[in-house]
DNA sequence: TTTATTATACCGACCAGTTGGTATGTTAAC
DNA sequence: GTTAACATACCAACTGGTCGGTATAATAAA
């Protein structure tokens, strides 16, 4: 599925990123990284001045693959339906999707990998990781409003908090699929909360 | 609040659970501790034959609270109404009213933190961490189906991605709290998780 | 009651191995 | 012949962990 890196930048990425992600950044050094990905010292240190350099190059792409999979995914779903409230479960129904095909156990969020060692990263790095989930927020609340003014919603409800519960879903069935090792959670969750939608705004048959 | 420990085991616990939430076990140095907690080098390894028994006594305690407060909450639910919704609502309600009350930022979850760096430790520490998630699974869906027997489902609902589901919200809204710096996102998602049973289980008017 | 014995709770210098990072090449393309 | 792309040997600082020792108190033998 994915293909093998043939420069030795993307070997390093690669390797640093999946170990990351298993054993933190401050649990991943760098001759580990160096020998998982087959290079030299020299060759790391060519092209990343320090560890932390790493780091960041890895959240900044991480950060740019997720927008790209945010807009898609909405690109998508408007172009499936022109109704607000459709546009919104099927953006939803994508990611379910997405996340029930998987094939290997889900790699995790570098994200909250991150921020689960916030102290060891500049302001710089956090904010890459705030602003990629200011615009998640920002995306469904735009969405949200065009929902609530054409549907009004059985219960009086929060559209910041409602967007939030998206990520949140994603971001804690992460956590629950990583510890009880059934990368199905994931999906299930996202199908409880397309679920939520649909009894917020869906009229009763 | 929270009572500063006199003890030695006790300010080198406290200061290595406060300090692993922020840098990851492996970014945690015993020297560090150390440091934070004002004690020797010897003091620490009277104590703890090796860091990683600090991080197995670390979680073992974690877990416990955890249950007392899962257990606590349950009990007082059930206290309040005899009424399985109403007792699930309650449960849930208690959960949300803690946090919304929350002072200082809140400090993160200890399981999420571990399982971050889950390769760095052994299936020991796993264990207790799958545990402690099957305990919440099993408690909320036991309550769960008391419910679905006395009150038909507006929806088919999967009792287990349900229970999940307030794991799921907690664990979620730690990693946006952190990230936005906002820790009333916690008890905000909660409250949707609540209304997202109420939708579900209550008779419209 | 005094004294010897033992256990607990610490202290801080020290150690071998590891860490991120550097210095000094070598090779090959342009 | 200059520059980019590595390779290798190396370094100082730090890492988890050890070790010999001390202070204090409980216990037990005399």
């Amino acid at each position: 599925m994915s293909n093998q890196p043939v420069n030795t930048k993307e070997k390093i990425l690669d390797a640093a990123r999946s170990m990351i992600l298993n054993h933190g950044f401050a649990g991943t050094t760098v001759d580990a990284v160096i020998k998982q990905a087959g290079v030299s010292k020299g060759a790391f240190f060519h092209y990343f001045p320090t560890k932390n350099d790493l780091g960041y190059v890895l959240i900044q792409q991480y950060a740019e693959g997720d927008a790209k999979h945010l807009d898609g995914n909405m690109e998508k779903a408007e172009g499936l339906s022109d109704d607000p409230l459709q546009q919104l479960l099927i953006f939803v129904k994508l990611f379910e999707q997405e996340m029930k095909s998987l094939q290997e156990p889900f790699p995790g969020c570098l994200f909250a990998s991150y921020l689960n060692n916030s102290e060891l990263f500049d302001e710089k790095i956090l904010g890459i990781i705030r602003e990629s989930m200011l615009t998640w927020r920002t995306r469904i609340m735009d969405k949200l409003e065009e929902v609530i003014e054409k549907y009004p919603p059985r219960r009086k409800v929060d559209p910041e908090s409602l967007a939030d519960m998206m990520m949140v879903t994603f971001e804690g069935a992460f956590v629950l699929s990583e510890s009880l090792e059934d990368s199905q959670i994931i999906a299930k969750q996202l199908a409880q909360y397309h679920l939520h939608l649909k009894l917020l705004f869906e009229k009763d048959e």
